[in-house]
DNA sequence: GAAAATACCCGCCAGT
DNA sequence: GTACTGGCGGGTATTT
């Protein structure tokens, strides 16, 4: 997932939550813990977060709740940062004033983000015609019928093109978020977050991994999750399918199936998020060289640590340390 | 950036 | 008949 460049470092760092009648708590929570919550250990640069209606004063919302927003329009009109948390329904029709402010919002650079359902009100908007988009797997066929011009790819947890950026199902919103935040600050807050969160900062595969698989069997997720802790703590050392397997007493071609299942791609794939996350955290908290970085993780040569690096990032490892190392 | 060796990925199919 | 497993082989990706 490449690295946004819409929003300069938080520069102009107010986000804004558009609330609506019928709101998705759940989505909107997402926001307001993400975005919302003082993070003292930033400073006073963390965003600066609005929940703003369209719609009225009181709305209700899901669980019986009755909300109000807290900012206002001219909120709004000045974010940088626009998230539609969810739609009340894809049948739902979207009003002029969700599509007459977001095409605003867009015209001036604002970086517009869709959690879940609302990709159909950016979708409503002309915002993701000919652009990469995601949304809930269940959502996805309705969304592209209607909408032929998005560019839908469904094994994705979120997109991001061309500062529009969007979520897949509910709780692939955090991994949106938490994008968010690593693109504005950095891997090592992102992390903090994450972990406040109580979650992996940076969860890897897309929902296809969630569409109605069979779960796997108890005794074979415990026995892949033994390899995925198993290479995780030795990144350095060389992997190979034929060991693995062995290991964990499957053929290879069953290991293979087995853990594509789990993760949601092949090994070398998986292997390679995992190396490429690791030497992000090292370009920022060591003075490691790439060469060394690229020996610590496996990627055997510094040559090999560039490519991967700015094929997942979209940048340069030094453009990257440049950009958060402290 | 190109080339070659190596390993991986995955569709296919037969066996259980 | 169905589901799962494992081997084969061609295409692809990674590494040097």
């Amino acid at each position: 997932m490449p690295f946004s460049t819409s929003s300069k470092n938080a520069q102009n760092n107010t986000v804004v939550s558009i609330v609506y009648e019928n709101l998705c708590t759940f989505e909107f929570g997402i926001t307001h813990e993400i975005f919302g919550l003082k993070r003292p250990e930033v400073g006073a640069d963390w965003y600066r977060f609005k929940s703003v209606s369209l719609e009225g004063d009181k709305l209700a919302a899901a669980g019986g709740l009755t909300v109000s927003a807290n900012g206002t329009l001219t909120d709004l009109r000045r974010a940088n940062t626009i998230i539609v948390p969810g739609w009340r329904g894809a049948d739902e029709a979207v009003p002029k004033a969700f599509t007459d402010e977001l095409i605003r919002a867009r015209k001036r650079g604002a970086r517009i983000i869709s959690i879940c359902g609302g990709a159909f009100v950016l979708a409503a908007c002309g915002l993701l015609d000919g652009k990469r988009a995601t949304t809930h797997w269940r959502l996805a066929q309705q969304l592209q019928a209607r909408y032929p011009d998005i560019m839908l790819e469904l094994n994705q947890l979120y997109t991001e093109d061309d500062g529009i950026l969007t979520s897949a199902g509910s709780s692939a919103g955090i991994d949106l978020c938490l994008h968010v935040v690593r693109s504005d600050y950095g891997a090592s807050i992102a992390n903090s977050v994450a972990r406040r969160l109580v979650m992996h900062g940076h969860r890897l595969g897309g929902q296809a991994q969630y569409i109605e698989q069979p779960v796997p069997k108890i005794y074979e997720a415990d026995r892949l999750s033994w390899v995925l802790e198993h290479i995780r703590s030795t990144l350095g050392h060389t992997h190979h399918i034929s060991e693995l397997a062995k290991k964990v007493a499957m053929s290879e071609r069953t290991f293979q199936r087995r853990f594509r299942a789990l993760t949601g791609m092949p090994l070398l794939q998986w292997i390679l998020h995992e190396r490429i996350q690791r030497t992000s955290q090292l370009l920022e908290t060591s003075a490691s060289s790439l060469d060394e970085i690229a020996n610590t993780i496996g990627l055997g040569s510094e040559e090999n640590l560039r490519l991967h690096f700015r094929r997942q990032y979209g940048i340069s490892p030094k453009a990257f340390r440049d950009r958060f190392s402290k």
